[in-house]
DNA sequence: ATGAAAGCGCTAACAG
DNA sequence: CTGTTAGCGCTTTCAT
């Protein structure tokens, strides 16, 4: 398992430099006001000794971490059974790592986990945090916004009207158009002629599932019978939920044409039962999904016709948003950057046809 | 998005409490060697003024961070369409939280990722190192030999017996039994009768893929034209290399009777072609998987029969291992622990049944 | 059992 | 432009 050695310090590529520690640490760190000959003979001597800093001692001084947390609260399944995270995931890392920055990942499964995580990023441990799947009763922005840490949200968080934390004026978040995206599904179902257009929602505990509720309402409520509440029926964004539901629905209405899935893994499950029902898709029952992610909407059978969201995007987005606000508006040469925007920022959907609808 | 606020020093808490820097430490470390009226003092003083520790400064000191770098190496697209990797940073999550411990992600897509790696890893921000996914060429288990970082390998590594790095007498990783799950599941298939029984392959180069081609060939040797070289079809885990093999299997040998897939995504992948092809499962073709991913496995139609790993006790296990290693073998009470295993741990195999074999 | 003091390795004024 | 000098907040001998 290979024990750690010690490395070297400032001190001893000064020494081989025959310098001032200080000198090398500007070397070091970017290297203006070192003039040439003398840049060089540190640099080799860094090289040689392989010199990396200590970031302790030097957070210490700096107060910076170079570090971001990623929060992701989610009880127990949906986490792992969702490629949603890994891609934002990945978004996240891509744009952290071009900035120099550790991802600190901190999960969370239920109440015992928060006070740990309050207690984290209270420590001044990270530079800021990233934070997901807030459900409406959340305890955590009540307690990220005490540990006073800059945080951009991943999706439009609930509480924003509330006061429960007091002023929300500078909660910042990244989010798609929820509302527009089902908006977009729900009118190509009308244009294709349905008519019985029924929704299974996402928790409705979440802002999402929420938004992409009322947009299917925008446009149900010019359909004729398109009000019936029979046509919503509740669900929470997992296959299993999606199967339920559905079975529902098709107990509730047997003449339904269409469905609008709050998301691909509902769709997927409603997609099962609709088949074990001997219906077909999309010749009996249309079926809409939301997120387009890919190892699922393409592989469905039908493949899935979705809401496209670039959730990649979103994530390196939000970590864009909070490092720029780290910096204090400045880019790393110094230059002004764009102000962190206020509230959030809501990125664009597009419906991706493919053969369920 | 907030700003960060100062905090608390160890400095404030003994001028509230009336006691030296030395005595809050103390206490907050535990406590031993502070008799209890002074000792509550401090507690209180310490809750009162909401301290928490600086972990930069206490690092500079004491040399450890209390953090495990998570080394992911994938190209792209698995890691995120497998629910495999999210199991595991489970299991290894709950682990480290378990010990106060942070966890640091560290995601690399190719070459020019290995280096940020190697030096992140070098430059003891960590105290350990947790390695996934590991192929028989890659460069990263060399560099972090050179690292000299405490690390544990989910999976066996391919190069334990080359010279390429060295020593690799204290290697420790922890892997399921890949060769003994894929005997149990093509001798279960023999057990049913089946003689055609064919073997989906994963990436072959990496070990788990290579012993459970293995397994498949122990068994096989001994049925009568077993050993057909057209039953073996390569593959590399994922549900789209599963349906090509499956094709590309279908031509060679239309009389196939049972498929051994190398994992669960592949088995899905070999599914839907085998439906395409008029084929009923289990009926004409029996199919077995490997990881018992639940999502997966339960859902397919018909329920996948496979081989159980336990994915989430692995990366516990590998958290649990690199922790034990790292505290030199002592527990937090400093009582005597077991020594760090010598070399790799071998988590058992079960073969669960459902409909598909 | 408690306190005093010496750094851990680094950056950031401030001098020169 | 380069070197000197203070600490950053904490743990840890070493006295007491």
């Amino acid at each position: 398992m290979t024990e750690a050695v010690s490395r070297p310090t400032l001190e001893a590529v000064a020494a081989r430099a025959g310098v001032s520690r200080a000198t090398v640490s500007r070397v070091v760190n970017g290297g203006d006001g070192v003039r040439e000959p003398l840049a060089e003979r540190v640099r080799r001597a860094v090289a040689e000794l392989g010199y990396v800093p200590n970031q302790a001692a030097r957070s210490l001084v700096t107060r910076r971490h170079d570090a971001v947390a990623v929060v992701i609260a989610e009880p127990e399944a949906r986490v792992f059974a969702d490629p949603f995270f890994a891609l934002q995931l990945r978004g996240i890392s891509k744009e952290l790592t071009a900035h120099d920055n550790q991802l600190v990942l901190l999960l969370t499964e239920g109440r015992a986990d928060h006070a740990r995580v309050a207690r984290y990023l209270a420590g001044g441990h990270v530079d800021g945090a990233l934070v997901f799947s807030l459900h409406l009763d959340d305890p955590l922005p009540g307690l990220i916004h005490e540990a006073a840490v800059p945080t951009v949200f991943g999706g439009r968080p609930g509480w924003g009207d509330d006061t429960r934390t007091g002023d929300h004026t500078d909660v910042v978040y990244v989010d798609c158009d929820n509302r527009g995206g089902a908006h977009t599904a729900v009118r190509h179902l009308v244009d294709l002629g349905r008519r019985r257009i029924a929704h299974l929602t996402g928790a409705l505990d979440q802002t999402s599932a929420v938004d992409r509720l009322d947009g299917y309402r925008d446009v149900m409520e010019d359909v004729p019978g398109g009000s019936d509440p029979r046509l919503v029926v509740e669900s929470d964004f997992t296959p299993a939920g999606g199967e339920r539901a559905m079975r529902e629905l098709l107990d509730r209405c047997p003449d339904v044409d269409a469905v609008f899935a709050a998301n691909d893994l509902t769709a997927l499950g409603a997609l099962r039962v609709l088949r074990a029902s001997g219906r077909r898709v999309p010749e009996d029952v249309a079926v809409i999904g939301f997120d387009d992610v890919l190892p699922v909407a393409e592989q469905t059978d039908p493949p899935l016709t979705t809401v496209r969201q670039d959730i990649e995007e979103m994530g390196r987005l939000m970590a864009r948003l909070l490092l720029r606000g780290l910096s204090g508006g400045r880019d790393r040469a110094g230059a002004p950057a764009d102000p962190p925007p206020a509230g959030g920022v809501i990125l664009p959907t597009a419906l991706i046809r493919r053969a369920s609808a």
